[in-house]
DNA sequence: GAAGATTGAGACATCAATCTTA
DNA sequence: TAAGATTGATGTCTCAATCTTC
């Protein structure tokens, strides 16, 4: 992902990918080594955590959740053994339709959420945001939540 | 990767790193699909293909592909393996350093980049370049280099 | 039949250890 | 001893198939 140098001579427009596969790296890595080395805390894991915790209960059908994560069914139901096995979330059954599965938060998630914030902000304001002046931001973000509302297709009509 | 909807009551500034990680998933589950269901060829291995092509002789050695590729040594290793079955790149000793291995295109390889190249030319038109305005690439492509260099250590002039 | 979740099989990445050469 | 590359063991993801429930 380092063709950057000159994909052909005047087209300098492409660089764009090259770049944001190299920051996504760049980010991903800090964070989780971050996380890991301060919390013992996969990037992972604080991802399902940040979801859950915004959730109404604390808690989000499997399916939402793998959703959120942008993983597959069965990527999500793996990440939920892990942590279910560590304590950090449970399965509750739903009332209402006994297909769904629930994964909810632990207290120890919770304490576990609280305890990794602080270091998972401090990343992104050391590793990204100090890079950017405010209307680099602004661009930055606001090119970029073009780039993923681009993907998200209507399904065609499924 | 989604907790955007607010991270805390005034904290705009750190949605910018979900909104990174769904951008950058995007674009390569979409160059990804185009290349394979068109060309038959994984992005990865059309990544191999790009940085060859502009390599001197078409050809580098494993340490330096990795580095470019962003992979571990291992990774390199089975990468250039499972190319190598395929016929697109073959491994080559260096005359002066007998611990050094050359990955380098085959012409079969570089017909498979030809043909490719468009096809990925297109996608990153399509799905990326498409959605931003001149400025707004500008400040994009500046704030991504911004955050990709701040990764890169002080490579130990080597 | 379709939706939600899980399981089994396969692909691909990494770490640590090993082998060869400098 | 260190550098370059590979191998073995292991972890995590995906797809396809399956089971249960709607």
């Amino acid at each position: 992902v380092r063709y950057d140098a000159r994909v052909r001579p005047g087209d300098v427009r492409h660089s764009a990918w090259p770049l944001l596969a190299r920051a996504h790296a760049a980010l991903v890595d800090a964070l989780d080594t971050e996380l890991q080395s301060e919390r013992g805390l996969p990037l992972a894991w604080f991802e399902v955590l940040v979801v859950l915790v915004q959730a109404p209960r604390g808690r989000l059908r499997m399916n939402d959740l793998g959703t959120a994560l942008l993983l597959s069914k069965s990527g999500i139901t793996r990440l939920v053994d892990r942590m279910e096995a560590a304590g950090l979330v449970g399965r509750c059954p739903c009332s209402t339709d006994r297909r769904v599965v629930f994964a909810a938060l632990t207290a120890r998630g919770r304490a576990t959420y609280r305890s990794a914030a602080p270091v998972a902000a401090r990343g992104v304001e050391r590793h990204l945001v100090r890079h950017l002046t405010k209307a680099e931001e602004r661009a930055f973000c606001s090119a970029l939540a073009k780039l993923a509302a681009a993907r998200e297709r209507p399904p065609p009509s499924a």
